[in-house]
DNA sequence: TTGCTCCTCACGTCACGTGAGGTGGC
DNA sequence: TTGCTCCTCACGTCACGTGAGGTGGC
C-alpha cells in the first residue's frame, strides 16, 4: 500500500514549508512522481524518501546545487565531498577563534580605554586579520624559525583571561609611561609586565631574551597587542634603573 | 594639506573595489565630501577615515546596517553591540562543532560499512542536530539529572579518535552479531566494548551500570551512536554466557 | 456549494561582481 | 585629441519568505 501525500501533507509531515517543496520542484531537486488534472503535486514514498535525503545533507552543509551532485554520485566521491566539508568547517572554525579574539580584545580596550580608541582597535584587527606569518615577519631577523613557532603556540593557548590581563597591564604602564621609573610603582608594573610575559611564554627564558631584545631595537608593537615606544622604552628605563641600583 | 581623492585612487589605497565604495555611496554609509561638475566623486581624509572604520566593523563580522547605526551610536551601545557579536560567535563555534563531529561521523560510517547506509546518517544527524535536553530524553526515568549532566560533558569531550573506536566497535558487533556468545570473539567484541565505554565514562562504575540497565529495557539506540537490538541483544548474551562460566 | 488548498508569478533579501553603454577629465 | 576613468542602470547570486490573484478538490 502506496501512500500518496499532497504538497500540503508532506510539508505538515516534515516540517518543510510549501514553498520550500515548490522552489525544490522548479530546481529539479524533488520532483512529486504525478500531478492531478489541475496540476496539484502529488509525492509518492520515493519523494519522501529523497526529501530526507535531501535534509540530511543539508544539515551537513551542503548546498542545493552540490546535494544534486551527491544524490548522483558514487561512494568514492561522498568521501571527497564530505572531505571538504570538514575542511570548510575546520577553516571557519579558526576563523571563528581569531573572531572572538579580537572581539574580545576590542571589548576590553574599550573598558580599558573608556571610549573608542580606534588606533588600538586597527592594531587589534590587523594582529589577528592576517595570517601569523605576516606578522612576525619583523622578527626574522631576530627569531629563528623555531622560536617563531613557539610564538605562535603560545599565543593561540592565551586564555580570556590572559588576554585580559596582558592588555591591562599595557594600558596601566600606558596611562604611567612618564613617572620616575626608580618609584615603586614603576617597578610593580615591570614586574607585573614580566610576570606575564613569563606567563605566556613559560619558563623559556632564552625565547624571552630574543623577544625583549628584537623590542628593543624594533620599539614598537609585539604581535600580540600594541606595544608602542612609550611601552618599551618605560620597560627599558625601570629595567637600567633596576640594575644601577643592585 | 588635505588630501583628496578620485574612486579609483581611493580603491587602490585601500584594495576596496570601486563598485563596493558606489555600493557604499548608494546606502549612504559613505557619501563622498565633494563631486566634480561632471558628477565624479571626490572623496577627503574623513572619507578615508570613515571607511578604514568601517572596515573594521565589518572584519568583526557586523552587517553594513549594523555598522551604520554603530557608528552613530556611543561606547555604552558598542559594548552591547560586541557582546551580540560574541554571543553569536559562540553559538556558531558550537554549531560548527556539531556539524564537524556529525561529519566525522558519517565519514567513519561510510569506511565501515563502505556504502552509504541512510538510516546510520539520519540517526548521526538526529543525534548532533537536536539539542542535549532532547536526546536523553529517553533515559529520564533511568538517569537522574546529574548523571545526563555527566553523559553530555563526557560525550563532547570525545576526541576524534574515540568516535573513530566506538563506530568501529559497534559496526564490527553487527556485523558478528550472530556469533557464539561463548566464542573468544565474542568475549574479545564484548571487552572491546566495555573498553570504550568505560574510556569514555572514565571510571564512573555506577554511571555505567544505570546506562547498561536502561539500554537493556530501551533496547535501542544510545546517544552516541546507533547501538540498536542486535547491538544490545549480543552484549546481554555474552554477559549472560561469561557469567555462568564462572 | 463553501472553505480550504494549491497553483503560478513576482518582488525582496545581502553585499556586492560583472557587464553595458555612455560621458568626464587630464 | 586619445585613452583611461568614472558614471548610472541592471541583472545575477542563494534559498527561500511573503504576498497577490486566481483556480482545484473534497
Amino acid at each position: 500500500m502506496r501512500k500518496i501525500y499532497t504538497i500540503g501533507k508532506l510539508s505538515k509531515n516534515t516540517g518543510v514549508t510549501v514553498r520550500t517543496l515548490d522552489y525544490y520542484d522548479e530546481i529539479g531537486l524533488i520532483k512529486p512522481s504525478s500531478k492531478t488534472e489541475g496540476g496539484h503535486r502529488l509525492y509518492n514514498e520515493d519523494n519522501v524518501m529523497q526529501l530526507e535525503r535531501v535534509l540530511a545533507l543539508k544539515y551537513m552543509g551542503f548546498s542545493l546545487d552540490k546535494i544534486k551532485e551527491i544524490l548522483k554520485s558514487s561512494t568514492l566521491n561522498w568521501k571527497e565531498s564530505i572531505e571538504q566539508q570538514l575542511e570548510m568547517v575546520k577553516r571557519e572554525q579558526e576563523r571563528l577563534q581569531m573572531l572572538e579574539r579580537a572581539l574580545l580584545s576590542v571589548s576590553y580596550s574599550i573598558d580599558f580605554e573608556e571610549q573608542i580608541n580606534w588606533p588600538i582597535i586597527y592594531s587589534i584587527i590587523q594582529f589577528y586579520h592576517q595570517d601569523p606569518e605576516e606578522i612576525l615577519q619583523p622578527y626574522n631577523n631576530y627569531l629563528g624559525r623555531e622560536e617563531m613557532q613557539k610564538i605562535m603556540e603560545y599565543n593561540a593557548k592565551m586564555s580570556e583571561e590572559d588576554i585580559h590581563e596582558w592588555m591591562g597591564t599595557i594600558q596601566a604602564i600606558k596611562k604611567h609611561h612618564d613617572i620616575d621609573p626608580n618609584s615603586a610603582l614603576a617597578l610593580e608594573l615591570a614586574q607585573r609586565w614580566l610576570n606575564q610575559a613569563e606567563k605566556i611564554f613559560g619558563n623559556d627564558e632564552e625565547l624571552l631574551d630574543d623577544l625583549w631584545e628584537s623590542l628593543q631595537d624594533l620599539q614598537e608593537g609585539i604581535a600580540f597587542y600594541p606595544m608602542d615606544k612609550e611601552v618599551i622604552g618605560f620597560l627599558q628605563r625601570v629595567s637600567e634603573a633596576h640594575k644601577e641600583a643592585k
